[in-house]
DNA sequence: AGTCGCGTCGACCGATCGGTCGGTCCAACG
DNA sequence: CGTTGGACCGACCGATCGGTCGACGCGACT
């Protein structure tokens, strides 16, 4: 197999991957050509095809490695254990550290979500993405579910808080120059980061409406 | 001119406008061709460069045509009036009545945001489309300041108040199939928009985690 | 030495892309 | 009546799309 271990060298294929993921983000499944793909890899454009056996394959690995990624990080985090409010907050904070490291991952993911029809065929890479999402949507239903039992959470609909929580994480990542007008600043900024961790926490933990003392 | 106010038939670029506006919120800009555009209006292709000079400005034009109707329906209802918690609410309200009754508005505006850098040239339309949204957040961005400075709100950053609540409001009616998932529901049904309406409320007034009686 | 297979490549394919051009039809206007 | 101008059309353009094909360089293994 000649797979050295002690290989410095970063694989073409994920060459491949880190190179579509951010054109991908850029301007959109149907807006990236193959031919810039491999060009920004620095291979002919044939040698894509070595790796992926299709567009939509390459596509599907994309979304797979970075639902993957995000899914071991939130197992990891979740298994730390804590109270359910603990976890959430951990839960959310590691969710933003993530894609605030990664400024492609929001807006693939997104732009994925958007993509309802295409993509056809039951490939394997394709299973693995709608596997990874319903992992993590499925442990952070029953993280809230836990909470609302125990009372720790405000018995809310489960199903729309969970939109209601991905879109308030995951949209200003993906918000690009929007963002950055309405912030002032990059939406990638370590201090905006910050700052978000801390607006998001305050949100969930208070809402908007000030409390009136009754 | 020969334009009688009492004509029933909806003008062609309308028609236009309406199939691109379905289309481009289903594959997004780079994902629609002006021939299906056409097929679908019914027209030859080249009818399409009579209404609009090319297709960045078509795209211009429906994303112009939403934002200036939802900036309308929201000026409209906040010069109804009232305490800043009455005029946010309303101002929610109609967006979720005004996304719900649009399904391709929710998709348009939050793909639109994606194309950061495309659709060069100052033309006259693309001015438009950030006049209208500098509009709107600014109007929401006052109202939120004018709140938190009459104790009503909770104090918080105004810039990232604003991008969860175009993230908590907009997403959910973007995300097509994976909110019908979550859901079990289709996003669009009735029922289910107004549980989102009242989830939304409650998620404002009192945030996720649930009040110690300190 | 031979050869096997992985990774890469350039040339090429049919289809489709956005856009142009010249022309037709027809109602309005003088 | 003739003319004008808006709406519309088919044919066509060069460029690019995703994808195929056959070949070549080159380590690894026998």
């Amino acid at each position: 197999m000649t797979l050295p271990s002690w290989n410095n060298e970063i694989s073409s294929r994920d060459r491949i991957l880190d190179a579509a993921e951010a054109l991908f983000a850029k301007r959109g499944y149907a807006g990236v050509g193959l031919r810039e793909v491999a060009e920004v890899v620095g291979l002919g454009k044939s040698s894509l095809f070595h790796h992926f056996k299709n567009k939509p394959q390459l596509y599907a690995a994309v979304c797979g490695r970075i639902l993957r990624r995000i899914e071991e990080s939130l197992m990891r985090t979740l298994a730390a254990g804590g109270s359910p409010v603990e976890r959430l907050e951990r839960w959310l904070d590691d969710l933003v550290n993530l894609l605030a490291d990664n400024p492609s991952y929001a807006r693939v993911l997104l732009r994925s979500l958007f993509e309802d029809d295409d993509l056809a065929g039951e490939m394997p890479e394709e299973m693995e993405v709608e596997r990874a999402i319903a992992s993590i949507m499925g442990s952070a239903g029953a993280l809230l579910r836990e909470g609302m039992g125990s009372g720790a959470f405000r018995a809310a609909n489960v199903p729309h808080m969970l939109l209601s929580l991905v879109g308030i994480t995951v949209f200003p990542f993906a918000s690009g120059e929007f963002g950055q007008e309405i912030l002032g600043k990059d939406v990638f900024d370590p201090a905006e980061v910050q700052r978000r961790k801390h607006e998001l926490r305050e949100f969930i933990r208070f809402g908007l409406i000030a409390r009136s003392e009754a």
